[in-house]
DNA sequence: CTTGACCTTCCCATCATGGGAAGCACGACA
DNA sequence: TGTCGTGCTTCCCATGATGGGAAGGTCAAG
């Protein structure tokens, strides 16, 4: 299997596969003679299993620690979640920081008129010596998501 | 002002002031003879209105816009808001991405015993084939933050 | 044998930020 | 006035994950 079928099972980019190749995070496969890689399908598995860890927002780093911990079979399955658990927690600190900006962004948007005249407080806000602290809601972080 | 009083002043490091200036987003101070930069109150004023917006998440080029705005007295505050409001909604899109990894990997993470035994859902999902739609929640979108 | 699609490596760009080196400027203190 | 430490200058490099593109070799179909 060429580079470019192992593309279209993986769903990662050939660039993306040499790239990964190239930082050691899956195998260097085989070679032809004439340099083109070649990939086993047990090859483009972990280009998958990559694929699928990186859809759930793993680093790289991180990936490198599942895919050992996957092709270690004595592994212990706490390991492998604490790796999830940790990273759930970073994916939910960035979730807070991003909904603070957006409540408070929000907050300001619906102050302002949004009309032709120029007076408009999201601009005071941003020019404001200290910035306002950031918008309480009255559930703090359930409400007004939009969802 | 030196640069190092302006960073003190504004919250941005003398290092990101320099770049700011070097892609135009703030205007070039006036130097000594010897070549250090000389800030106005006017000019720090304009460095903390950047840290602002960045702090509330803006990339650069909106934020490029919002200073333009703001100097713009005749702007119409429209302008503004329309800004603002496509970064909420931004921001609100990649909530929701993270909100689906987390959700997901949460959920995987729940039926991963963790224990000393190799056996892990978390690492047969990533290894499958195909990966799992994304866990469905309860109340979609609303519970489980952790908030 | 030509043509077009595919592969190879290598370099560059992103976005916002930091690190560090080499060299000059400034202020305080002896 | 000389010296020392701190601060400033510019320039280059690195991050993380990805894409773009050039220059050149390979393969398969016509």
């Amino acid at each position: 299997m060429n580079i470019g079928e192992a593309a279209a099972a993986s769903g990662i980019s050939a660039k993306m596969i040499r790239y990964y190749e190239s930082i050691g995070l899956v195998p260097s496969p085989m070679r032809t003679e004439s340099g083109y890689r070649v990939y086993s399908d047990a090859e483009v598995h972990i280009l998958r299993f990559v694929r699928h860890a990186r859809d759930l927002g793993f680093p790289v780093e991180q990936i490198r620690d599942l895919v050992t911990l996957w092709r270690d079979r004595s592994r212990a399955s706490n390991d492998v979640k604490q790796i999830a658990l940790a990273h759930v927690a970073m994916l939910e600190d960035k979730i807070r920081q991003l909904q603070a900006m957006a409540g408070t962004l929000r907050h300001l948007a619906a102050t302002c008129h949004g009309d032709e005249r120029p007076d408009c407080p999201i601009l005071d806000e941003l020019a404001a010596d200290r910035p306002e602290a950031p918008h309480r809601r009255r559930r703090p972080g359930l409400d007004g998501l939009g969802m």
